[in-house]
DNA sequence: TGTACATCAGTGAACGCGCGTTCACTGATGTAC
DNA sequence: TGTACATCAGTGAACGCGCGTTCACTGATGTAC
C-alpha cells in the first residue's frame, strides 16, 4: 500500500488499533471517535464506513479484548504441568496477565455502557472465554451435576478471587501485593488461588 | 425553608444527592454537571459555588461513598458473633452489600479518572475503610510482622475474593451465584470467604 | 426597633469547544466486455 | 488491450447539541450600631 494512496488498505484494523491507544490514554470516559480518526490520520467521518457508530467500534474492540483474554489464559496453561489443578491456577494467572497488559480493554469488557452486549460476535467470544474458565474448573472438581454446590463454589470462588486480584491490581492495590517483586507476587497469587482447587 | 425562597438552604447536600442519581442513571461516562443542577432545580452555574468544578463534586461524592462503604461493613459486623473470623466474614458481606446497594458509587470509588485521589478528605475516608479491613484480618491472623507472608496472604486473598464477588455481581455474574435466592447466595459467599479465615 | 451595610448564594447570558452524525462528493479500484 | 461502468472507501463541510466554565449581576440574609 503506497503512502499516498487514496484508499487506506486496512483502515478497519488500523482504527481498532488506534481505538485501543485512545482508550488507554483517555479511558472510556473520555474516549472520542474523532480522536481515533485523527490518530489514524483519516477524516473523522471515515470510521462510520466500518463500524457505523461509536458503540459499533467499541463493541468490536471489546470482542478483540475477549479473544486476547482467552489467549492469555491458554498461554499460561500451555506452560503448566499436565494436572487439572495446576492448569486452573495457570488459567487464573493468565486472566491476571491479561488485565495487567490490557487495563483499558479489561475495564471496557467488564464495565462499560458503550458496548452492545447483545452483539452476536461479542457474545460468542465472551461466552467462549467464560466457558473455558468453567471447563478448567470442571476438570478439577469433576463433572458434577449443577446442584452439587461444591463445584459451583469452586467456580465462583476461583473466578471471584482472580477477578478481584486483577481489578484491584489495576489501581495499584493491595499495597501488600504490589510492593512485592514479580516472583514473590506470583507466588502469593498462586497461594491465594490454590485455596480453591 | 420556603419553596419560593431565593436561597436554597442546603444546596450542597442536595447537589450531592442529585449527583448520585445522575451517576446511577448515566454512569460516570455520561455524568453531566448541568444534569445535576437541573435535577436540583437550580441554575447550572450554582454547583461551582460549592464544589468548584466537576472533579470537585465527584470527589466529594466518592468520599461519601467511602463513608457508607465503611458503615456497611460495620453494620454487618455488629450482627456477627463475637469471633474474629466471623467478624471478618461479616465485613466482607458488608463490602458486597455496599457494592450492590451503591453500584455507581462503587465504580466511581474504584475506577474513575474523575476523582482527585490526592484530595485530603477522600484520602482520609478511603484509608479509614481500608485500615478497617486490614484490622479485621489482623484480628484473625494475629499481629504478625509484615514479613509474615501468611497474614499478608489472608489479607490480600480475602480482600480480592470479596472485591471480585462485588465487581462481578454488579454485572450479573457469575450466573451460578446470581441465580440463587438470597439465602443460598449468602451461604455460598460465606463458604467462599471462609476459605481465607 | 430600625437602618445601613457586608456577605454570600444563586442567576442567566455568554464563551468557546469538541463531540457524534449526516451527506453529497470524488478519487481509486476492479470487472465486464 | 482498451474502454465503460459499477462499486466503494475516504473526504470535508455542515448540522445541532450539550458540555464545563466564567462573569457581572441581584436578591436574600445576617450583623453592627
Amino acid at each position: 500500500m503506497s503512502e499516498t494512496s487514496y484508499h487506506h488498505g486496512d483502515l478497519r484494523a488500523a482504527l481498532l488499533c488506534e481505538a485501543e491507544a485512545e482508550l488507554t490514554e483517555h479511558g472510556v470516559e473520555r474516549f472520542s471517535l474523532r480522536g481515533v480518526a485523527k490518530r489514524a490520520g483519516v477524516s473523522h467521518a471515515a470510521p462510520a464506513h466500518h463500524f457505523g457508530d461509536k458503540t459499533g467500534l467499541l463493541t468490536a474492540l471489546a470482542a478483540i479484548g475477549f479473544e486476547r483474554f482467552l489467549a492469555a489464559q491458554k498461554r499460561r496453561e500451555a506452560l503448566a504441568p499436565d494436572d487439572p489443578a495446576e492448569r486452573l491456577v495457570a488459567s487464573g494467572l493468565g486472566y491476571i496477565d491479561y488485565a495487567m497488559a490490557n487495563p483499558a480493554l479489561f475495564r471496557l469488557m467488564f464495565a462499560s455502557k458503550w458496548v452492545a452486549e447483545e452483539d452476536p460476535t461479542l457474545c460468542e467470544v465472551a461466552s467462549a472465554a467464560f466457558t473455558h474458565l468453567a471447563d478448567a474448573v470442571s476438570a478439577v472438581t469433576g463433572p458434577e451435576p449443577m446442584e452439587a454446590s461444591t463445584g459451583q463454589t469452586v467456580l465462583v470462588g476461583a473466578w471471584a478471587v482472580v477477578h478481584g486480584l486483577a481489578d484491584l491490581m489495576l489501581t495499584g492495590r493491595p499495597k501488600a501485593l504490589m510492593s512485592l517483586d514479580d516472583a514473590e507476587r506470583e507466588a502469593m497469587i498462586r497461594a491465594i488461588v490454590s485455596k480453591f482447587v
